[in-house]
This record gives C-alpha cells, structure tokens and sequence, in this order.
DNA sequence: GCGATCAGTGTAAACGGTTACATACGCCGG
DNA sequence: CCGGCGTATGTAACCGTTTACACTGATCGC
C-alpha cells in the first residue's frame, strides 16, 4: 500500500503549495463537506446561512473556481456549443459567429469553433474530437454531402444545420428561393428582358435554391430563356464571367449574380470595359454584404439577417437540450429582404432611386 | 449496500442500453484491460501487436469515441485554447479567427471563442468560466484595462495579448507606431502640409500609438503642428470629423484616419460635400480591411497581417504550454505594410498613382 | 544456472466535481 | 410518548479517462 502516498490522502495542501485549490480545500477550510459546498455553490437543496455565508468566505479567501471538466464528467454536460463552418467566406462568417456567441453567452453556453474544413473527411475527425466537448452542434455545410457527417454523428448529440439542404436534421436556411424569385421580379419590372445570371458552386445548396427562383421567376413572367454563367461564389468568377455575358447576343442588359462577391467581380470587369453601372448595365447580388453599400454604385442586393440565422440555431439546440422534449426537427427559414440601391435602373435609363437612399423590402412570408 | 446497485457494477452494458460505449466496454469486448486499450489508443508503452489489433477491432465495432471531458480532467490538459474578443470589428475580428483556428488546428488544439464583451466586469466572469475548459487563453482588449483582468487569470494559466499596452504579460501587437510614422511620411513626400488626423478611441492602445506615430513624424520633419480631430474608430465619427476638417485653416490637404473604417465615413462626407478624392483632398487609413480596395476611389492604408497575429499568438501559446520551458515574457511585433492606392495624390494635381495597381512596401523592421 | 532486464498486461488510485442515500435533530399532531 | 416529517449535513459512489506500480514470463549476459 505505499502507493497511496502518491497523493497525502485528502490532507488539504496546507500551505496552499499546489496549483489551485478543489472543492475539497474550500469544504476543509469551512469545516463543512464537500456536498455542501457544492450545494451551496450551485443553489441546490437546503443550506443553513450561517453555513452558506463561511462556505463563500471560504471560496474567496482561496479564490476558488470550479473546475469545468470535472463538473462535465460529473453531470455530463459542458454547458458548450460546437460550431462548425466551413471555408470561410468573409464577413458573412464573422457574422454567423458573432450571433451565436451573443445568443449562446445569454443562456449560459459557451461556443467553441471550428473553421474552414476542406473535405468531409476532416470534418468528420472534428466531429469526433468533439465528444465530450460539446452538448450541442450547429453546423453550416452547404457543399459537403450529409453522408459522412451524419455517419460521424453519435447520434445523441442534437445538431442543426445550417444553409443545407436535408431534411433528415433540424435545418435552418435562408429563404434563397424567395429572394431570388423577387430579384428577378424587380428586374423585370424595371423592364429588363435579358437578365443573365452568375451562378454558384455546383454542389452548394444555396447556389442551387437561388437558380430556381431565378428560373422560375423567368418562366413565370417572361417567355425568355435564362441566361446561366458559371460562378463559384468567388468574386474572380464573377469578374470572368462578364466577357461571356457581354458576348451573348441578344446582349443582356441586366446581371444578377448569385452572390454579392461575384457582383463585385462583375463589377470590377464593367469598369474595365468601360461600361458605367447602371446605366450601361444593371447589376444586382445576393447576401447584402456589409461592403454592398459601400460600393459605387451602392449595389441592390437581397438582404439576409445572418446574425438572426446563428441566434435561432442556439435557441432551438438550447431549448431542445433543456427540455427533454425533444422538439422534433425543424426546418425554419430566414425571411430575406430586398435591398435597393443604385447599381439597377431600367434598361437604358439613368438611375431612378429615391434620393439616393436605400429600400429595403421584406419579400419572405 | 444497497446503493451500490445504483449501477451494476462494471458490467459492461451488454445490450448496449445505455448511451454511448466507454473505454470498459471496449476492454471487456476485446478482451483486455481498459489500461491496455488506454495504451493502445495513445500509443504509449508497449502493446502486443495481436492485442492492438483487437483492441482496434472492438473500437470500430462498438464505434468507441474516447470522453474529452474524462480525458481533461486525468491528464490535466484540455488541448482547448480560449479567445477573447472585445466588441468586434466587423472584417477584423473574422480574420483573427481564422488565423487562430487554422494554427490551432495544425498543431491539435481547439478553440473555445468569446466576443462582444462590453466591460471588464463581464470580462472576468466569461474568465472565471474558462477554468478547466481551456489550457490557454488568447486575449485582445486593446480598450479594458488590465487590472480586473489580470486579477480573474488565477496564474497559472499561460495567457498573450493582443494589440494590448502592457508588459505585464506576453504580447503580440501591431506596429502600430512605426505605420503612422510611415503614412504621415508619405503624405508629406507628396507635398502635403497641412494633414488632419482622425484619432481613435481616448483609451485604446492601438489607437494611442498611431497618433504617436503621427505626431512624431510630423515633428520630425515639419514644422506644422498636429491637427487632430477626436474620433472612435466607428464610420459614423469619421463622417462626423470632416466638417470639422474643413473648417479649420488653414485648411488641411489631407486626412489621416486612425482606421479604414472612419476613413470610409470621411469619404461618404466628402463626397457629400461634393469634393473629389484626391483631386480635392487626400484621404488615408489603417488597417486595410478588405473594402479598402473596394472603394471609389480606392484607400491608401497601411495593411496589416492580421491572421498572421492569430498564428503567432497560438505558435507562442502552444510552444509555452508544451515545454516546460516558460518562454519567458515575449513581446512580438507584426509588420505592417504602405499600400498606396487611388486615395492619395500631390495636392491640387490629380492622382498619379502607377497603372492603378496596388503598391505595397514592408515598412517595419 | 541465475539475477537482471524487458515486453506485455492488469489493478486500482487518482483527476475534481455531483448527488443518492443515510443520518441527526427539532417539531408537530394525535 | 411516539411516528412522521422537514431541514441541514455528511459519506461515498460515480462520471470516463490515465497511469504508477505490481506482476508474469521470456530472454540475456556471464
């Protein structure tokens, strides 16, 4: 038995000689047990006063802080959400993070965070790492297949996802679809024929929803064709894809791009060909990026409340981690808004926007 | 005894009831000791290759993922770095993310994020928090001071700053100093010799040391006093500064902004008051968000690495957590960089900027 | 032939909390 | 006077890992 000495056996570390003090110094220093510190600390079951006034004494004079690994162990909860993004694009990200964390910080939970994850397969090896981390995940994924991630998911931590495109998990998404539609509604009423569009990834989900309101808004309006270029959300392929536009005959006289940074691209290449914005050619994006207005022309664009995206994620996971109601999935939608700034007018017209100030419309149900 | 019922002892859950598998389970299935398949997993000590092999077998099986919160809380180490923001400045603050997360990452660590907080009081509870949660903390409070602050670190916990004015701890910061040294410079290269600076915020160490840098490279070299007008680094107080510019006389040729951001606020007031940048006055940075490059006309700004901050925090952080060896106190300087752009020009003469392309030059040491 | 060394494994004590159950006491109604 | 109940507290099992130490054979040098 000399092994026990490895530790002297509960003797309180006397001269307060090892790092920092346990529950146990504080019950010791109280001359009370540990159950009552405890107690006392977390509000639970009944305290005397007197008791409950020497056992913060206690806390202070040893600047006890409880341990939260042991506490996880012990309740099995970390009181932590896990947020996965993946590449990242800028400010939209900062954003998400910064409406999860206020959200999650009201209710007691803290975030940890994880970014730019290039395959499922790293995805997944995260994922893992995260048990016993976290009691809760949000994840954004739009372009890695669910597979995977569902395979990597124990399955008894709760996750939503966010801007997929499933409805195996609780998911919530911008209403991509809506906007688009609308968009592509305010173009042809401005009475543009020829709209091209800059599309997005193939495989992200998003880029996929804003083409079908695009599309359908076409078909429902007008009896012409669309006109789809390839973009990948990068503002390089919104930039090359203007020469194409520009060479399409019947020449469009409007571009909507899937995105605001392909808008940016695109419009960077107008300039180059010496095409004024908007007179020369209406321009309109996608995500009301802070930049959006900052830019000359100030660019029409559909507005999205991305910082409401990441609070609904944390009050559905919070909610359905507290209740043992398991709220079953949800699929909420963020309403979009449609914001209208100079760089759209009606085809070869100068631009016709109300003082000069920005409209914004709530377009979503 | 009867409470010792409470869980049939050690048994490893056959009908795999319960949640999720645990190292017991694992051992009982392959055979084993749980130490062994302890030893297996980490790799440490010597395992018979046919009982790894087992071990490995069962853990697929049972689709065993070790408990994090267990392992912190035996190994002493949560391989879980903390980072505390201020309240976040938009494209910034995304950066610095990622920076860390990546570095992070790279070297088997997590990152448990928190931002937004107002005062130093709030601070030091999100602090108290993290005990147990986080082996290291990345903090940036360039505004809070370091009292409270250093008071909730109980010490042990290894801790670097950022952009923070202190000695107290290690830091990373900007060369903050040496980059308004550097513009101030260049605007007096183009003939400038009245230029106004917007400051930033009274008690903010970044902002604090561009005005030095200000001030003394006027001092150096001209004989002008400094014209400063009061700002707080928000768009809204560079909007607010021009007209105040403008008034006084002689009247400045250029203005100097303490951040992109009120920067971009003076330039919507200028072109509001119908004057041309930088036909009828120069305008510069700091920072170079990326809208910097976006603007009409674009900013001349002083260009930080920003990510590059984050890896350094976490490459210090880690090397310090790793080796025994303290590392002592380091205070680390980032470079920044002179990118001129369209924003700047000789006073009264039009931009002479080459082929509009962006140029960059490293400035510091 | 024998102690020393070493590979391979098991046992059980930590890590620092929470909490079910037991205990002790005071007070009540019958 | 006694069973019952509520309040206040202590004891120790438990959460799921890691790891010091003990132990067993086999191999080795001399």
């Amino acid at each position: 038995m000399t092994s026990k000495a490895r530790r002297a056996v509960s003797e309180p570390s006397p001269g307060r000689a090892s790092g920092v003090a346990t529950i146990r110094d504080v019950a010791a220093r109280a001359g009370v047990s540990v159950a009552t510190v405890s107690r006392t600390l977390n509000g639970i079951g009944p305290v005397n006063d007197d008791t409950s006034k020497r056992v913060l004494a206690a806390v202070r004079a040893l600047r006890y802080v409880p341990h939260a690994a042991a506490r996880s162990l012990s309740i099995r909860r970390s009181h932590t959400l896990g947020v996965l993004l993946p590449e990242v694009h800028g400010e939209f990200f900062s954003e998400v993070i910064r409406g999860i964390d206020v959200a999650a910080r009201a209710r007691g939970y803290h975030i940890l965070v994880s970014s730019s994850h290039a395959d499922a397969q790293e995805m997944s090896s995260v994922l893992r790492a995260l048990r016993g981390r976290v009691d809760g995940l949000i994840v954004m994924s739009p372009d890695v297949e669910l597979g995977p991630l569902s395979r990597a998911l124990a399955g008894d931590t709760p996750v939503v996802l966010l801007n997929s495109a499933t409805t195996a998990r609780a998911t919530i998404r911008i209403d991509n679809y809506t906007g688009a539609h609308a968009m592509t509604d305010h173009l042809l009423d401005l009475g543009h024929e020829q709209i091209a569009f800059i599309t997005g990834p193939e495989r992200n989900a998003d880029a996929a929803e804003r083409r079908r309101g695009y599309r359908a808004a076409l078909e429902a309006r007008a009896k012409r064709l669309p006109i789809e270029i390839e973009g990948d959300f990068t503002e390089e392929s919104g930039y090359r894809a203007v020469p194409r536009i520009l060479a399409s005959k019947p020449r469009p006289t409007a571009i909507f791009a899937a995105n605001d940074s392909m808008a940016i691209g695109a419009l960077r290449a107008l300039r180059e060909a010496a095409i004024v914005v908007p007179e020369g050619m209406t321009l309109a994006g996608f995500d009301d990026i802070p930049m959006a207005r900052y830019l000359t022309p100030q660019l029409t664009t559909v507005g999205v409340d991305i910082a409401e995206m990441g609070r609904r994620a944390v009050e559905y996971l919070v909610s359905s981690l507290e209740q043992s109601d398991p709220a079953g999935r949800k699929h909420d939608v963020i309403p979009v808004t449609l914001v209208v700034r100079e760089s759209c007018s009606a085809p070869s017209a100068p631009a016709r926007v109300p003082n000069k100030a920005t409209l914004r419309s709530r377009i979503s149900s």
